[in-house]
DNA sequence: GTTCTTCTCCTTTTT
DNA sequence: GGAGAAGAAC
């Protein structure tokens, strides 16, 4: 037996040599999942039953997809070429470059980052005559993507699937927003995998040709993938049927984002013959912890069902400490004295983190430990590519590589200031339009006829005078000197430079990092591939630090210590998930609780207050659900019952719509039934004055004086305000206070 | 065309 | 509270 085997336990072994048909790993939190994984890759390529080009393995991050390489090659003991292996998204990239043309497109199509894709939708919906302030372009974006997580082309939407936006222009939209992608040669996130699907459903010699190439097919985070994800595999692996899926289901936190946790509830019907293992001898967390989470979890339903079982020797241990405190900075003074405690008895802070559900909640922790000198990271928020400066870099070496790349040149083409504004893109559209040409060769057109004024003319000159020079630089001295040209010669660097703001220097100390990377490339095309779908902000990466992230960006982190903060409804469980009708939000909410405790290895700490600051101002809260959920045996409370005293001594009768009663249900909750849900804190009570005005309301119809606007009439309102079309001014939202009756 | 002011929004965000 | 967008004023 070889010794990699030796080193698994029974069941990760069944994981690993159970090499034919499909597979289903349910593998719980911390019971080894990435050991199966790689060392099942491993096993596959020593044994010889396939070559490294025979095997797909996906992943869901770029993260995981470095690592299942960098282990594979540490078991084999050679680093390994020409893997099938990468995210969801970079193997789509590479199969739709293969056959761009069977998608309509050219093989050296961009990949759209948000702005672009917003950029690109923008006009359509102007052209459709929407009004953009009651159909929002994101809104609509939104509904494109999930249209497309599902494997959706406009063609195969139904009316019947079309009736969320704008009254059913949504699925016309989504077409011409498509056939704009392709005019310009350009594709989305969701398009690398709708294109690649489509392209293997409807080609049935590509796929045949994959069938023969891809032997067998490893996926990790099964629980995470969508329909068009499910699609694409399934497809691939109907030949041979060689599919091993690896996830979780009390993991499945993404749904949000399309993820569909019925794929691996379904796994045994998708692909008959199946046969399951489950992985549940945990060896990260201690005993508390894990009777913690398995409690918490027990409150969720429709689970395919695991137990973990502490697979540690030294399991016993410290139990979850639960922990009331009177306020948000309070708790965040908790955390930060705790982590000095800990530091002054050795620990690493490398090994500490604290997991938040929401991103605001950060900056709390974010001023104590900058007080206190504890060094800390932020994990997650702006990646590298998504910063301004480096998307206008990157737009400018676009717009000298593709001269047809319209949303490169637009989003350059008045930064830095030259001149050339709103007015000037517009004349540049209208001719591109007419001529059917891009927007750079309308805008030499337009230059050649000598239809610009002055400074306008000028500064165009200049810049496609530049673009000509910076292609004959990129032809000539490649990517990383056209870089530091365009930076010099189109003033951007010099933008930066005079730019007295403090972010200004970290700007340009990353258009030198840009360039760095950028090196490591021989082909500025290959470069462009990378920034887009790989690249990630990994500074402040080393060091010994605390962690400072949310929920979502723990997910398969582990450390010695977790700190929990903001265990309260309407925070965690958010209030959108308490809003939500039914209880798949709330289990997801519930997942994502289990995701954090189970990131613990010896020690966590779990907190809630009575205040929280909350925007401007302060609003009471109370113990989550979640924290009636763990077992009493297995954990510490402390302050609970200081905090309630606390919010019956100083709530008052104000309420306030932001938490809505659904939130409390009054047998969980009997200091909620007692106590107003929610009010404003700071005492001075400015709040007050505004909400005693309320005096006649003024109904839907009436007629009414307005100051400054003069008559009009009452078309709706909302709360305070009132929705008035004035005879004189148009249709405009006031202050119910401002208007009388006429 | 740029700059100042006002209004609006505010969960999570693997690629 | 604070960022970002839209509108008004320059």
């Amino acid at each position: 037996m070889s010794d990699y085997l030796a080193r698994l336990n029974p069941e990760q072994r069944l994981a690993v040599e159970t090499l034919d048909g499909p597979l289903l790993v349910l593998a719980g939190a911390g019971t080894g999942k990435t050991r199966v994984l790689t060392t099942r890759f491993a096993h596959i390529l020593l044994t010889k039953r396939a070559w490294p080009s025979q095997v797909l393995a996906v992943t869901f991050t770029n993260k995981a997809a470095r690592e299942m390489r960098e282990r594979v090659a540490a078991m084999l003991g050679t680093p390994v070429e020409g893997l099938w292996l990468g995210t969801f998204h970079a193997l789509g990239a590479r199969m739709l470059r293969r056959h761009a043309a069977l998608a309509g497109l050219q093989p050296g199509f961009s990949i759209l980052d948000t702005d672009d894709q917003l950029r690109l939708l923008k006009p359509l919906m102007q052209q459709a005559g929407l009004d953009l302030h009651r159909f929002p372009p994101p809104v609509l974006m939104g509904q494109i993507q999930r249209w497309k997580d599902r494997g959706l082309t406009p063609s195969r939407i139904t009316p019947a699937e079309d009736t969320d936006f704008a009254q059913g222009k949504a699925r016309a939209l989504y077409a011409a927003y498509q056939e704009r992608l392709a005019a310009v040669n350009a594709v989305d996130f969701g398009d690398l995998l709708l294109h690649t699907t489509e392209l293997l459903r409807t080609h049935s010699d590509v796929l045949a040709a994959y069938h023969r190439s891809l032997r067998y097919i490893l996926v990790d985070e099964y629980q995470d993938t969508n329909l068009v994800q499910y699609l694409w595999l399934r497809l691939l692996a109907q030949e041979h049927r060689n599919i091993c899926c690896v996830g979780d289901d009390d993991q499945s936190i993404y749904s949000w984002r399309g993820a569909e946790v019925e794929n691996i509830l379904r796994f045994e019907q998708d692909f008959p013959g199946a046969q399951v293992v489950r992985l549940e001898a945990n060896y990260r967390s201690t005993t508390p912890i894990l009777a913690a989470a398995a409690s918490l979890i027990a409150h969720n339903e429709g689970r395919l069902g695991k137990t973990l079982r502490a697979g540690r020797a030294e399991s016993d241990g410290e139990k979850v400490a639960v922990i009331g405190l009177r306020d948000s900075d309070e708790e965040a003074r908790m955390v930060g004295l705790r982590i000095e405690g800990l530091r002054s008895e050795g620990h690493s802070l490398a090994e500490i983190a604290i997991l938040v559900r929401a991103s605001f909640q950060t900056r709390a922790f974010e001023e104590r430990l900058i007080a206190w000198a504890i060094p800390y990271r932020v994990v997650g928020g702006l990646r590298f590519y998504e910063r301004a400066e480096i998307r206008d870099a990157i737009a400018y070496l676009r717009a000298t590589l593709r001269p047809g790349d319209d949303l490169a040149f637009e989003r350059i083409l008045n930064v830095p200031r030259r001149g050339l504004g709103d007015a000037a893109l517009r004349k540049l559209h209208e001719r591109a339009r007419a001529e059917e040409r891009p927007l750079a060769a309308a805008a030499e057109a337009l230059h050649d006829a000598g239809a610009l004024s002055g400074r306008v003319r000028e500064a165009l000159a200049s810049l496609l005078g530049g673009f000509a020079r910076w292609r004959a630089v990129l032809a000539r001295d490649g990517h990383v000197v056209a870089l530091k040209t365009i930076l010099d010669e189109s003033g951007y660097l010099e933008m930066l430079e005079k730019d007295r703001s403090p972010e200004a220097p970290g700007r340009i100390e990353n258009l030198r990092e840009l360039g760095r990377a950028m090196a490591e490339f021989e082909t500025l095309e290959g470069f462009l591939d990378h920034v887009s779908l790989v690249m990630e902000n990994d500074e402040n990466a080393a060091g010994d630090r605390v962690s400072l992230m949310t929920l979502h960006a723990a997910k398969g982190l582990e450390f010695d210590t977790v700190f929990l903060p903001g265990w309260e409804e309407g925070l965690f469980p958010h209030q959108r998930a308490l809003e939500e009708a039914g209880t798949k939000a709330l289990e997801e909410e519930r997942r994502l609780a289990y995701v954090g405790l189970t990131r613990a290895r010896t020690r966590a700490i779990v907190s809630h207050v009575g205040f929280r600051r909350f925007y401007s101002g302060w609003q009471n809260a109370f113990p989550s659900r979640f924290l009636d959920e763990l077992p009493a045996e297995a954990i510490t409370r402390s302050g609970a019952a200081l905090l309630e005293r606390e919010a019956a001594l100083t709530a008052a009768p104000v309420f306030s719509a932001a938490f809505p009663s659904s939130a409390f249900p009054s047998s969980a909750f009997p200091a909620a039934a007692r106590f107003p849900r929610v009010r404003d804190v700071p005492a001075e009570g400015q709040g007050e004055a505004r909400r005693q005005r309320r005096g006649t309301p003024i109904a839907v119809g009436a007629r009414v004086f307005h100051q400054k606007f003069g008559y009009g009439t009452v078309t709706g309102s909302d709360e305070d305000r009132l929705d008035i079309e004035f005879e004189k001014e148009g249709r405009k939202r006031v202050l119910d206070r401002f208007v009388e009756p006429a």
